[in-house]
DNA sequence: ACAAACAATAACCGTGTGGTTATGGTCTCG
DNA sequence: CGAGACCATAACCACACGGTTATTGTTTGT
């Protein structure tokens, strides 16, 4: 639970982990070599920050030959949503608000 | 802008600033002193980390005699939840539906 | 079968950062 | 005034972490 919230936290709190994580969510499925190609940093560096997101469960990685796809997984944001709606009161009200409407919306 | 979420992503990353975080939201304005006898960490060390969740808004502190009484902006959320929108499309859904439905709301 | 491509791991390095104790600067109060 | 409370800063230390190059293990194509 917390323990979730802290690795999605911290893996999402370094500029080249988030903006993989944005690739993916924004172009779909990337290539180990894809992701290297674009990016600033070394293949292995690309490989390293795709274990930590894959440790959030913020990526999933499917070995196809000898290439591995990474794609984003949304879901993943979960604890973070739900931090926020916990501790920001402010956007709490604003979720809770949400919470019922959807609920109506489904009837 | 960027800036902004990158400081917000790495004041929260750390478990001893969101837990101080997490404690002003909850129980409203504490001064230092107050911090240290709830935590397990030495005053400096409070008084570091609140400096890190002032540099990203988080907290705002002020001097009232010789204590200096500190609470949580909320507000300052709003990059975070700002970042999840744009690429948590899952979740940007939602907050879309909300803003339409707040919007109505509000007429 | 062999060379090249792809990804992961290893080994290593510099620095950023969380932690400490010690010190200094204000303010309060007897 | 002087002692002590409160907070911030300094000085320092250990280690986690982002980065690199080198290496290894598969898989592919010819």
């Amino acid at each position: 639970m917390q323990r979730s919230v802290e690795i999605v936290f911290k893996a999402l709190a370094d500029p080249t982990r988030r903006g993989i994580f944005e690739r993916l969510t924004r172009d779909g499925e990337h290539t180990v070599h894809a992701l290297t190609q674009a990016g600033r940093v070394s293949q292995p560096m690309v490989s390293k920050h795709l274990a930590a997101l894959k440790r959030a469960r913020l990526v999933r990685g499917c070995r196809r030959g000898r290439e591995t796809h990474y794609s984003a997984r949304q879901e993943a944001l979960a604890p973070l949503v739900d931090w926020v709606g916990h501790y920001g009161v402010f956007w709490q009200s604003k979720m809770d608000r949400l919470e019922d409407v959807l609920e109506r919306m489904d009837k």
